[in-house]
DNA sequence: ACAAATGATAAGGCATGCCTTATCATTTGT
DNA sequence: ACAAATGATAAGGCATGCCTTATCATTTGT
């Protein structure tokens, strides 16, 4: 409780980032879907959560943090994403990788360390797939690009929800926050788009991973 | 084995330190000195050691490397001091208490993001207190301060062997890899030395952590 | 409204890395 | 050489975070 362990912040940072922002409890059904663990297993990590006062459980609804376990996910997702910058900008590691290893990192280094590496790093302000790093419930700036018109042109501001599948399909298409994408058509369930100068094809699914601003002209 | 855990690298890391260079066996008890474990667990975990083969046990005498525990060690201790270097270095973390987040953050990176920070750090020579990165069983340069003589002028080079208690000595004496240290007398067990100019007094025991060479002006 | 689907929970298991207690073997010092 | 000290090892325990199997409760869709 006083030092939460890795699995605890697992699940903690978990349903901060799964959690609904109108908020409804997160059926465990979607932290078993994450982790890919059994439900056993799912419901009894919520129980110790619970009883270390970080969560509470409503049966047959889901699972709310409190506002210690809201406070302690928030600290935890900050570490990552300053960490997800620091491998990012000062070693070039691809996004889905930074991302990936920021989840190693994070519970390793303590909150004074992180805070001294984002000093070093300036301050940034966002980490290297677009979230805000001290607005961590912002939400995504613009539309889905799943839900854009074939025409336009969007600059991508984010990729949301961060997780290991939407940031492997950003880094093998070359989509990162600040380019420009292009959709040239829509057709069932599939979207072609133009990005760095070439065409691609890509799921309504995965495009709604992309977050970006219409910067058509005139528009 | 593939991926050896976290305890088994710990341990790898302290037989590699702790042993002596004449290729004789490592007394259980020293680890057990090192891990304040009790005999039990470091047997057990020795065993461990065996199986994988990464260390050969001799009854009574001690434990060896193998070439694959050595070689897996120095990879640990390699990213260990790399580690120290970013965070002595780029966040000015004091040598202890970098030793110690090294201690944790060795386990979490894999060698090449390592080696992409080592090179990010424009591949130092030295960690922090003085150990070569890439000569790992180099012996310290110079003599023990332990050992020098009254009136003399050492720099220090490094101090060694490299734990808590040597590193957490070194920050709260002020002493550094490059420091000017004088010697201004010996007395039972004490020595009284001038170091930033400063007078302090130490033990001999203390002092042996720190290594040296005598800049003595005409030595 | 009722069957089917979903969720909760009890019981028991496993690997890891620690622990204590107790017994037996070897080495060491004098 | 023999007692004392040290080391080895067996047996059993514990917390953590996973697992499977099986049973019972609630919710959901038609």
């Amino acid at each position: 409780m006083i030092n939460p362990s890795v699995s605890i912040e697992d699940y903690l940072g978990a349903i901060y980032r799964l959690q609904r922002k109108d908020g409804q409890p997160l059926p465990l059904g979607d932290l078993q879907e994450h982790f890919g663990f059994s439900p056993i297993s799912i419901h009894e990590m919520v129980q110790k959560l619970v009883q270390r006062g970080l969560a509470v459980y409503i049966p047959y609804k889901g699972v709310l943090l409190t506002l210690t376990g809201s406070t302690t996910a928030e600290a935890l997702i900050r570490r990552h994403r300053i960490w997800e910058c620091f491998l990012s900008n000062e070693l070039a590691v691809p996004i889905d990788e930074a991302h990936q290893l920021a989840g190693d990192l994070e519970h390793a280094a303590p909150d004074w360390i992180t805070e001294r590496l984002f000093n070093h790093l300036g301050q940034p302000s966002f980490c290297p797939h677009g979230s805000a790093i001290d607005e961590l419930t912002s939400t995504p700036v613009g539309i889905s690009i799943a839900n854009g018109q074939a025409g336009r042109t969007y600059v991508i501001s984010c990729i949301s929800p961060e997780n290991s599948n939407s940031l492997q399909i950003a880094r093998e298409a070359g989509i990162l926050p600040g380019s420009s994408l292009t959709i040239i058509e829509k057709k069932n369930g599939n979207i072609e788009i133009e990005i760095n100068d070439q065409k691609k094809q890509l799921s309504e699914d995965d495009l709604a991973y992309f977050w970006g601003m219409d910067m058509t002209d005139g528009s």
